[in-house]
Order: C-alpha cells, then sequence, then structure tokens
DNA sequence: CTGAAAGCGCTTACAG
DNA sequence: CTGAAAGCGCTTACAG
C-alpha cells in the first residue's frame, strides 16, 4: 500500500490539514508540531500524490509541449533547455508530437481539455497556429517557440535575429571580398527566410536567389543550376547547414574548392556543422536558449506574471570556420 | 467553468454513474439512454478529467521516460518511436533527464513516489542502472532501451544486434579485399563495445585497436597516432559515426583517399552519415524501431501482458555508401 | 496554532 | 438497465 497523507497525519498525532500545511509551508504551525511532522514524513518516504493534489488544487505541476517533430537536428537543443528548466522549477514535461498528423492533433487537444498541463509550450508545426492561438484565447498559458518567424501579434514567443543574422553573414562575407553571393533560400512563406535574405541583401544586395527547401538535394541543385548556366559567383549563403552541405557538396564534385574559389556560409549551427568538409561557418540559431527563455516565460506567467506580447528576441552569433574564413 | 461529469448527468437527465458507464462502454446501459449521453457530451464539449480519472481509478494513463541526454544524435529518433507508440495508445509520455546530475535525479525520484505515471521508459544513463532495477523490484514496470549492452538479468529490455553488427561490417571489408583493418572502439566498458570488436574480429582478426570514446577527436587522434607510427591499415571501423568521421578527416589531411586507401566504416548511422564526405558506410542502428518496441511492450505490461524476460533483440543493418563500397 | 468537514471530478462496489 | 453513496488523496475555507 502507499503511504497517505492520512497515516502520516496518524503517525504524527494531528490531522491532515497540520500535515498539509507543514508539507506547503502554508499558515502558522508550532516548530516542534512541524518538526514532528516533518520526521515521520522522512521515516514513511512519503510524498504527496501529484493526482491528488492536482485534482484538490485544480493544476497539475505539468507544462505540456507539442512539437512538429523530434527528429530535427536541432530539436534536441530547445528540448533539453526546456527540461532543464522545467525540471529545476519542479514541474513535469508531457510531450506531445503532431507527427501522426489529424490522429497527433486529436490526442492532443483531448489532453488539453483534460486538464493534463497547466501551461503549453510549441514550437509551431505547420497549420496549428490558429488552433494554438484559439487555446491561448480560452485561457490556456502559451508560450510558442517561434523558430520560423510566423510572429502572430500579441503572443508570447520566443525568436531570434534572423534579419540580423542574415546581415552578419553577408558582413563576413563583404569583409572577405566576396561581391557575387548566391543565396539559397528556405520555403518563401516562412517569416524567418523572408528575413535572413532581407538582412543579408541589405548589406550585400545580390539578384542570385535560388528558392530551396532547407533539403541537401535543394542546396546541391541550386549550386549545379548556377555552374550549369556558367553564372559567376564567389559565395553561398544559405539558409540552413543541411543545405549548405549540400552546396559545398555540388561545388567539390564540380571541382571548385571551398572557401578558396567559394566561400559558404550556413544557418542554425547543428553539431553537423563541424564535421563538414570544410567545417562549415553558420550563423548559430540560439536553440537550448530558445528553449530555455521559453520556459522560463512560461513559468512566470504560471506563477501569475504578466506575458510579454512582444516577442522576447535571442541573438543569433556568427561561428567562423574554414569554408569562409 | 469547467464541464463536469456532473454537467452532463444533469443535462441528460441520468446519474453520474451512467454517464460514466456510457464513456468507458462498462456494464450494461440502454441503447437510447447512452445516445442521448453521447450527444450531450457532444453538445457540452465534455471530456473527462485526466487528474480526476487518474486519482479515482490508481493510474495515470501517463507513461515516464528518462534519458541521459536530449541532443544526443540519435535520440530524436529513440523518442519519436517511443512518441509515437505512447500517443496512439492514448497515453502521455512525461520525459526526464539526468543532465543536471543528482539534482535530476532527486527530481525522477519524487516523481515516482508521487505516482505521476504508470510505467517507465529508460535509456541507461551513467550509474542509474541500480536505482531502476530497483524501482522495477518495488513493482514499477520498466523496459530498458539498452544502447549500450549493459543487459542486466531478468529486466525487460529491447536491445539491437551489436556483435552481429561488428561482424556485418568485418565481412564486407572483408568481401572488398581488406586485410588489415584498424578499430577505433568506443569505452571499452560499454558492453555494446565489447561485443561491436568481438563480432567484428571473429570474421576479421586484427591487433590494431584503439580505444576511443565515441568523440570527433577520438578518431582522428587513433588515426593520426596510427599514421605517425607508420603503422600500415587498409580500413577503419569505429564504433560510432562521430569517430568514423574523425577518422576521416585525418585520413584526408594526412592525404589519404578514402575509400581508395583506406576504407571506413561507422556504426549508428546518424543523419550526419550521409553528409560526410565521401558519405559514410556506416551499420545502421534501428534506434526508433528500439522506442517503438520498447514502449509496445511497457504498454503491454500495463494492460495486464507478462514482461518477456529475455532481451528483445532488433537487427542491424549495413548501410553501404561511399566510405567503403 | 489546530482540526472537522466539504470539495476537487471521477469510478466502483452495492442494491435495486 | 440504473442510481445513491463511498472512496481515491489531497487542499482549503471555516471555526475554534
Amino acid at each position: 500500500m502507499r503511504v497517505t497523507i492520512a497515516d502520516v497525519a496518524r503517525q504524527a498525532g494531528v490531522s491532515k490539514t497540520t500535515v498539509s500545511r507543514v508539507i506547503n509551508t502554508k499558515g502558522e504551525v508550532d516548530r516542534s508540531t512541524a518538526a514532528r511532522v516533518r520526521a515521520v514524513i522522512a521515516q514513511l518516504g512519503y510524498v504527496p500524490s501529484s493526482g491528488a493534489v492536482g485534482l484538490a488544487r485544480g493544476s497539475s505541476r505539468t507544462v505540456g509541449m507539442l512539437v512538429p517533430s523530434l527528429t530535427w537536428p536541432w530539436m534536441g537543443e530547445v528540448l533539453q533547455g526546456v527540461v532543464d528548466t522545467i525540471e529545476a522549477a519542479g514541474y513535469g514535461l508531457l510531450l506531445f508530437t503532431c507527427n501522426r498528423g489529424a490522429e497527433s492533433v486529436e490526442h492532443f487537444t483531448t489532453q488539453v481539455s483534460a486538464r493534463a498541463f497547466d501551461g503549453l509550450l510549441v514550437v509551431e508545426p505547420e497549420n496549428t497556429l490558429d488552433t494554438i492561438i484559439g487555446l491561448h484565447h480560452k485561457g490556456l498559458p502559451v508560450v510558442l517557440i517561434d523558430d520560423r518567424g510566423s510572429h502572430p501579434e500579441d503572443f508570447p514567443s520566443v525568436v531570434t535575429t534572423n534579419r540580423e543574422g542574415g546581415a552578419s553573414a553577408a558582413r563576413h562575407l563583404l569583409a572577405d571580398g566576396r561581391r557575387r553571393p548566391l543565396v539559397i533560400t528556405g520555403p518563401s512563406h516562412f517569416g524567418c527566410v523572408r528575413d535572413r535574405l532581407s538582412g543579408f541583401r541589405e548589406v550585400l544586395p545580390t539578384d542570385l536567389v535560388v528558392v530551396g527547401d532547407f533539403t541537401e538535394l535543394s542546396g546541391r541543385l541550386a549550386v549545379e543550376k548556377l555552374l550549369a548556366g556558367e553564372v559567376a559567383f564567389d559565395a553561398v549563403f544559405a539558409h540552413n547547414d543541411i543545405s549548405a552541405a549540400g552546396a559545398m557538396r555540388a561545388l567539390r564534385a564540380a571541382g571548385r574548392s571551398v572557401p578558396d574559389d567559394i566561400a559558404v556560409v550556413g544557418f542554425d549551427n547543428i553539431p553537423m556543422a563541424r564535421h563538414t568538409e570544410p567545417p562549415l561557418t553558420t550563423v548559430h540559431q540560439p536553440a537550448r536558449e530558445m528553449g530555455e527563455t521559453a520556459a522560463t516565460m512560461l513559468l512566470g506567467h504560471l506563477g501569475g506574471a504578466s506575458a510579454p506580447d512582444e516577442p522576447v528576441v535571442l541573438p543569433t552569433e556568427l561561428i567562423v570556420r574554414k569554408s569562409a574564413p
């Protein structure tokens, strides 16, 4: 049998109310009474049932997190940042994916209705923003980890400096004497893609822009296309590291040297970036810090703090490696 | 105010007992009564409170998962496999890490005592196996995802064919005419390391063994050491992909061609493996399937099935790419 | 400083 | 086929 608060009360010769008070350090309790209760708790190894506490208090001390996929290269960092923060606050983390489509979403919304968690952290899955905003308006505390730059209005979110990240890549290439860069973007409906592109072009204007889709293949194809058209370029700025890797592969296959002939800069700084050949210069996206910050904001909100309606912006950082020294 | 079972009962003109029965399809209920109750549930958008159900039933329909780190390259796959399976069964997943050391473990064990979840999935964190086994003996259903080959006795676990994986790498190299391979291992106290090594040597005996630690650096250093000692070798079998990447870098730096001079085979098949130069031949570890299988076993156990005391073994698969054609 | 009692939202014998 | 009542393990006014 599990040890309950009633066992502790009986053993300590007090009421359940008193035990509850010493556990939650709420209200006045005689010093010696409290000490006795604490001793019994330790002796019996009593831990309050989270389910019962949740029911009585109307909250679960659990935070939900919804992510589109767990296998994306930077998702582990975001998750680690979130988990560390949540755990340190004594909360639990309930994890949900949209991997199985509509069925996943249904499972998720059911858990919302079931009050399985007090607040929600979300890395925006495709086409789910409206649902999320709806939940938020209905009173569920939510913080968005907005990696794709959807920046909805009046919504607590954490973002990174995509525009400045693009600009920093451009400044670096410019300082290295590059004048004719190719930009390989991500899907053009992403806010982050537009920001990275315009930040870059503001510093280093170019009309060599190929729309990619964040895959290695799209990076490879973009370079092959330019090469086939005999278009001259001396640098590549790819909107993520994977497509930058694809670009480098195509360059190598064509006998171009990186960085001597063509410098390459990526975006994200995923673990792979340091292992490419040559190691990839890239704009670091502070994934772990974004997770930590979002979690801290949400916990603050649960604790009663009012959430900032302005997005919290975390800075990118250019990491210089051999592909663009 | 949230909608409760009492609201549904009142609106449908029945007792809470009856509502509960139609929700859980338990016991006989008149067809038309049931239909009426269902209509009211739909109309009110009623969803049972998971906390209350858990308290009344003594279970939470939630599974806990404990992992050493969320940023390891193959962890995302394991997690995705677990989440998909757990969600499909209508369960929730509560995630814990050991990232913050003793404090994390304490947080975790508290949650165990608090009955926050019904069963536990664990990817073994360093030095935690004893604690886990203890919890299992105390009656907590546990399944171990045993990536490092600790294979404790009489413990439900899922493992992969490390020995056969090593052998398959050796057979492949042998068929390619390689006779003098270097093996770069992981930490030698890992069961998986011993298995990969002995499986390999059984097919292709060698005394060129350097103990590494799964880092890129250790792969690089191992190769540099042999090269400096002018020891001849025509192949490398590294115990994970990261150190294989390090080995390839050192080879390239020394002007050796992969695979012409030296073929390289890794282990794991992490996403990076297809993007190295040249793309890495490697032994695929079925991370996602291990997650799925472990979750299925645990759910079965919660459902009353008796857990197999034999470890469930999932096969590795050699993925042939350019580094060892 | 302390306790009896009601209540959180369900499920489950028990009785009919 | 259906319902009244007790119970899951806590918290929280309320009263003293």
